[in-house]
RNA sequence: GUGGAUAUAGUUCAGUUGGCUAGAACGCCAGAUUGUGGCUCUGGAGGUCGUCGGUUCGAGUCCGAUUAUCCACCCCA
């Protein structure tokens, strides 16, 4: 039985990669228009930190997080013992504690200082189930500024995500943008003590995973795909009746800088995040089409008390994290394509198997001159050489023969054109030398020029 | 952790109430073109029908188990 990757975890497959890499890049160019800069940060961090800053009863720390085994903890697995330590090191579930967790380190916003505006890329682990839109390792591209909690950031960074989302090529009528506020420690506990008695109170309309949760966290009731859960929930006490004052103004200037931006919102009292750090605003990108019921591309909001919680002095902060690979499903749905990215400047044919090793030589010279370039291995006929430069979409193809090399020359053929033109040999390797590696289109053009011209 | 589907060529898929040598398209190889690509035509290679067991004169097809994958719940990007 062949070896296969691991359940959840995909390989991106040339093609995709290449998108992956083209998808980091257009978010470095929108970011830094904002002035995000990249931070990379470990994939595995001490599992006190997620433990910490995301929250003991999340599900994401509870039940979905990958733990790294000692040598010793292993070797006890194996010989069928019980472990007693328990694992100290995780697979980063999410980015943003790590991120906040290095702020607080390196002390990236010192006192006085203007806020930190950082975004990373990169490979995250939960260990669910896969299905559509989910996979235990998955890519997420996000930012993360720290320092200020001025609406004006929360405003500018939702505007950021919304731009980067359209320049990647998710059509804009397929997005929709969720917006909510979640309060702060002096509004949101009175609140949620409204939610639990709310729930309480209607306990025999409520399912039990949404019973379960109302002791720990009654808010997720909102989320709650039941039927019956989201009727009773439709007239739930709302978290914007009951936001404090700065609360309130704060989320009322947040919306009125997107409206401003033009930029299209749907205002959900029963959008929460799963995870504890939120507070304030808290937004999700939803997309309509292609993604199954794992229909979020991108969500975040804001964490004000999130540095204090890994130890760090009170550093507000707001964020988002984007999932790459169902950008991908929305992208597909609207009908992108991934091409493979074959690109070949040269191609050497050989007419018969006695000129391999002067072409072999040859298309080095090409290479170093820096041209991409390309020959056959498997001795296959030259016209199936020809077929092969063409799929690989080559600009020359130069064929080498025993005839040419008895005068010492080497026929080009422009694969566009069709015209063919003899070059000697040693004029040939004088202009590959001269190109220098100045980049595969120069060099190509001094070859077209010289000898096509 | 729970539930539902699926598994046939390199790929996407047909395959009738169980019946002869398991098919198509695309891809691949070769020839038409004796040293030259795209289009066309002709031919060719390629399958332990996921695996194991059962029913049967006979199983890709029916039954059981198993493995893998997908989808959904849950939760999240």
């Amino acid at each position: 039985m062949a070896l296969r990757a691991p359940d959840g975890a995909d390989d991106l497959l040339p093609a995709q990669a290449r998108h992956w890499q083209e998808f980091q890049q257009t978010a470095r160019e929108v970011f830094g228009r904002y002035g995000y800069i990249l931070i990379e940060t470990p994939v595995f961090e001490q599992t006190e930190l997620f433990v910490r800053g995301i929250g003991e009863a999340t599900d994401v720390v509870s039940k979905e997080m990958f733990h790294a085994l000692s040598s010793e903890n292993l070797k006890r697995l194996i010989a069928g013992e019980s472990i007693k330590s328990k694992s100290h090191l995780s697979l980063r579930p999410e980015g943003t504690a790590g991120v906040v967790r290095a702020v607080v380190e390196h002390n990236l916003v010192p006192q006085g200082s203007l806020p930190v505006k950082l975004m990373y890329a990169g490979p995250m682990f939960r260990a669910e189930r896969p299905q559509k839109g989910r996979k235990r390792q998955f890519n997420q591209v996000g930012a993360e500024c720290l320092g200020a909690d001025s609406p004006t950031l929360d405003a500018e960074i939702i505007i950021m995500l919304m731009r980067f989302f359209e320049e990647a090529g998710i059509p804009v009528p397929a997005m929709r943008l969720l917006l909510n506020s979640m309060g702060c420690d002096d509004c949101r506990p009175a609140y949620r003590e409204k939610v639990r008695a709310y729930i309480a109170a209607n306990s025999s309309e409520m399912c039990d995973d949404c019973l379960r949760r109302a002791e720990a966290n009654p808010l997720r009731a909102f989320d709650c795909k039941n039927e019956s859960c989201r009727a009773v929930m439709e007239s739930a006490p709302r978290i914007v009746d009951h936001l404090c004052d700065s609360c309130r103004s704060h989320y009322t200037e947040v919306k009125s800088h997107l409206s401003q931006t033009g930029i299209d919102f749907v205002e959900d009292t029963r959008l929460v995040r799963g995870l504890d750090y939120y507070t304030r605003t808290v937004f999700e990108v939803q997309v309509t089409e292609g993604l199954g019921s794992q229909n979020a591309i991108g969500g975040g909001g804001r964490y004000d008390k999130l540095a204090e919680e890994v130890g760090g002095k009170p550093t507000p902060g707001i964020g988002f994290a984007l999932g790459y690979e169902r950008c991908v499903l929305a992208l597909e749905a609207a009908g992108t394509a991934f091409p493979e990215a074959t690109s070949c400047d040269v191609y050497l044919a050989c007419v018969d198997g006695s000129v391999r090793a002067q072409a072999f030589d040859l298309l080095q010279s090409c290479r170093d001159a820096g041209l991409a370039g390309e020959m056959d291995h498997q001795m296959r006929s030259l016209k199936s050489q020809f077929k092969v430069a063409d799929k690989l979409d080559s600009s020359i193809v130069m064929v080498l023969g025993p005839d040419e090399l008895a005068a010492n020359v080497v026929t080009l053929r422009d694969m566009k054109s069709h015209e063919e033109r003899t070059a000697n040999l040693d004029e040939l390797r004088e202009v590959l030398a001269g190109s220098d590696r100045q980049g595969a289109e120069q060099a190509l053009a001094r070859l077209r020029g010289r000898f096509f011209g």
